[in-house]
DNA sequence: TGTACATCAGTGAACGCGCGTTCACTGATGTAC
DNA sequence: TGTACATCAGTGAACGCGCGTTCACTGATGTAC
């Protein structure tokens, strides 16, 4: 008798199937070459079975977004557990994991940051891309602490932080690679690596000098 | 006789009136909202009008992205000529337009930057933006030339600079404006301001020290 | 362990409508002579 | 300036299909006794 017991009626689990074979074929074509009608076929279950688990395409596509911020904010806490004392180094890995996060789930990624379909209905979503945020926040605050980031507010750098990355998130998932260069991989580090130094190099001019701003 | 002459012919501008009307109704309802049937009803033309200017739902599209890019950078080009001298400024001033372009043209930003719906048909949209893109590099190339961005390959820094922009533009035209804590005519020079001020820092490291990486 | 019953996850045919698109047409505008 | 004709931008009815959704049903699984 195996380990794995079929715990689920009939199909397994058709409801996480529905999502996985989804999230594919956003991936692969975009929301809009999601049709519940093929995608029950390529479930291999007949068009109404979706519906016992989904009250309709909305519903579907919402779980999806909650899936994908539950596993954003799982890669962002891995990867901040994993990047031990320098806080420069734990929020540039923090933003890599970001953008890395966004070009490995694109389809979730896709329907995350789409507003026309959570109409502020799921609650859920946003309190998860609030706790992703406030990770964000943590570790820059940690670099104020520890003089690699410019004291004072830390709105200022976790909006500017946030930006950069969700900017390279959405920029490397839509883009023609191409275009960018050279592979997310690559790209990731590189943009989040400058951002904590130029952090770094702000706040060291901020100690030395009155002013913080340099121009006249 | 006035001035303005009805030079078209019975509507007066059925193609401009169309796109006008798109804008509006993917500003206020997102690009699904949008529909030829009740496009042409709302221009006061009957449902088969719109094909004489366009040949389907798609180059609607297209047109109305084509306009967004054009629009785009004529307010890159105004704003850099609009704001001589200080090159940090300038390019400050280039990201806030940016922001704001998107911000005061949601319908058209949406548009712009939805791959799945230009599918790589349209040279001219990619010509358009890579002109946009072209602006940004040669302020941050004048910046380094004056000492106030870090020297070397102004790749990583344009990459930055248009992450920061772009990420910041899609947070302001799709999430709640409460979530941001201020008005994006606040938040676009406040950020944009901090972004350059950084660059400046970071040259200022990079020709003071040997190595421009501060972290051990 | 067997029987009766409730529940639940499927089936698959059908509904229905939204909407892109077509097409034969009409009337207005522009042009040739 | 008037007439004949070409062109062009509309009309509006109709087509047709993609697809979300419903519903009566069936058969498998779980539970009570």
């Amino acid at each position: 008798m195996p380990a794995v017991k079929k715990n689920k009626y009939h199909h397994g689990d058709l409801r996480q199937t529905l999502m996985d074979i989804s999230v594919d074929i956003i991936e692969k074509q975009g929301i809009h070459a999601l049709n519940l009608r093929s995608l029950a076929s390529l479930a291999g279950v007949s068009s109404g079975a979706p519906y016992h688990h989904f009250a309709d395409r909305a519903a579907l596509l919402g779980a999806v977004a909650q899936e994908g911020f539950e596993k954003l904010q799982a890669a962002l806490v891995r990867e901040g557990a994993s990047v031990v004392g320098n806080p420069s180094e734990r929020l540039a890995a923090l933003g890599s994991a970001y953008v890395l996060f966004a070009v490995s789930h694109r389809g979730h990624f896709r329907v995350m940051f789409r507003a026309d379909i959570h109409n502020d209905a799921h609650e859920a979503l946003t309190n998860s891309s609030d706790r992703a945020f406030q990770l964000l926040r943590e570790a820059i605050e940690a670099c104020q602490q520890a003089g690699t980031a410019p004291p004072g507010d830390p709105q200022p750098l976790v909006l500017c932080a946030w930006a950069t990355v969700h900017g390279l998130a959405t920029l490397c998932v839509d883009s023609h690679p191409a275009k960018l260069g050279m592979p997310p991989e690559q790209l990731a580090p590189m943009i989040t690596g400058l951002t904590s130094q130029m952090f770094s190099a702000l706040a060291r001019t901020a100690t030395s000098s009155k002013s913080p701003k340099p121009s006249s």
